[in-house]
DNA sequence: TTAAATTCATGACCCGAATCAAGTTTGAAA
DNA sequence: TTTCAAACTTGATTCGGGTCATGAATTTAA
């Protein structure tokens, strides 16, 4: 990827906005663009972070691996998302792995030029905190709901979340494989399945492939 | 408290202490101290952050509540650690309650206050993202254990983690009462209860009240 | 010091979701 | 296309840990 593309894309990163066309360009010298086929890892729990990472394309899932094996998945990564940032300012390397779902173009953005810029820029510094923030949140959100809510609730939570993000609420489209939203939901593949039919059953969506029609979102947010 | 202590206690916290004297007073001008009596809130979910907190003395329960009113506990606050950093660059209000366990005194820095120091202060600025950083991980490692660990294996855990940090390793002191660490541990007392008294008969540790002494850390580690 | 309230331990029982198994559907690659 | 692996569904069974109940042991406050 040539430079001029890159300092579009950087220019364009919301956390990125203010900065002056030489900010950009110094920040754009320390940023490589890396492609990674579907299935391929980005990097392993374990591995050091080098900078932070900017997705252009594809998707990325960030997950743990127990010992045993056991596989789940903490987040999924759309275009336009950041990831990676808060293992930058810890001397430790990354808790969670990283593997592309999908084809994938990414911008690593080195270490040190984001910390020339959050020495020298207000508004990066304070997007950087309410991005760390935000996912602090999230994080927060999902300990809540994974601790406190049966896996039923934690569909629908879901379900109703992907509706309100997206522009047709009563017609959403699952953003990965049934495996993959199982993990994420904490609970089984069958699991996911069984609570899938129980909501058709009840007349609250209707199912076909990751294409979800939510017919009563009433019905739906009052489940059991 | 007044104001000469209040500077005493910012300039000992470790996110502080390169300011200048100038610095630090223009900061105690923004800050409050307070006095939370045992058992009663900070604040509660739903309220407006108007700063941060510094844990002076005592012990604060960060946790939630589920409309059926079960509580999950997030984390427990000691002596010279901060909270409430991550809501302050979030226009939203708290996403937890906390609460005083014991008798309590805190510091309130005021937003402004601090939006102040951040924007003058590089050493600041990597100190607070740090910070934010390390909850992150930590609040990434508590869905781990949840979500990939059965109950033995995360009280385990947390002992372990406790005796790493403790100056007596084989011997520590449980910072709490049993209903708040096993809500942490995401699993009822009873099974807190029942999972202690398996590490006992398999002569791993010995319980008495919160003092529990680690027989043997190798067993332990291995249990299962 | 005593009374009352909490906290903790232990037993009996139950339930949600995991596991195991088998078959079906889907979709990617040849 | 056809083929083969991966993804998904459905059923039978098991099990970890929750719930409910009771009593004992600590704390707290009067």
């Amino acid at each position: 990827m040539n430079t001029s593309l890159i300092t579009q894309h950087l220019s364009a990163f919301y956390m990125f906005s203010e900065l002056q066309p030489n900010q950009i360009d110094q920040l754009a010298s320390g940023t490589r663009s890396l492609e990674i086929a579907r299935g391929s890892t980005l990097f392993n729990r374990g591995d050091k972070a080098n900078g932070f990472y900017l997705l252009l394309e594809g998707q990325i899932k960030l997950g743990i691996i127990s010992p045993q094996g056991d596989e789940k998945v903490i987040g999924l990564i759309q275009p336009g998302e950041s990831f990676g940032e808060a293992v930058l300012f810890l001397e430790r390397s990354f808790p969670i792995y990283a593997q592309a779902t999908l084809d994938t173009k990414v911008l690593l953005i080195s270490r040190d030029a984001i910390f020339d810029i959050l020495d020298n820029d207000v508004t990066v510094v304070r997007r950087m905190l309410a991005g760390i923030s935000a996912r602090n949140r999230q994080l927060v959100n999902d300990i809540e709901s994974i601790s406190l809510q049966n896996s039923s609730q934690r569909l629908i939570g879901y379900l109703l979340q992907i509706s309100t993000d997206s522009p047709n609420p009563d017609r959403i489209k699952l953003p990965a494989n049934k495996l993959t939203i199982a993990s994420m939901l904490n609970i089984t593949p069958e699991t996911l399945s069984r609570v899938m039919l129980r909501l058709q059953n009840a007349g609250l969506i209707e199912v076909d492939g990751k294409e979800i029609a939510i017919t009563n979102v009433v019905g739906l947010r009052n489940f059991q």
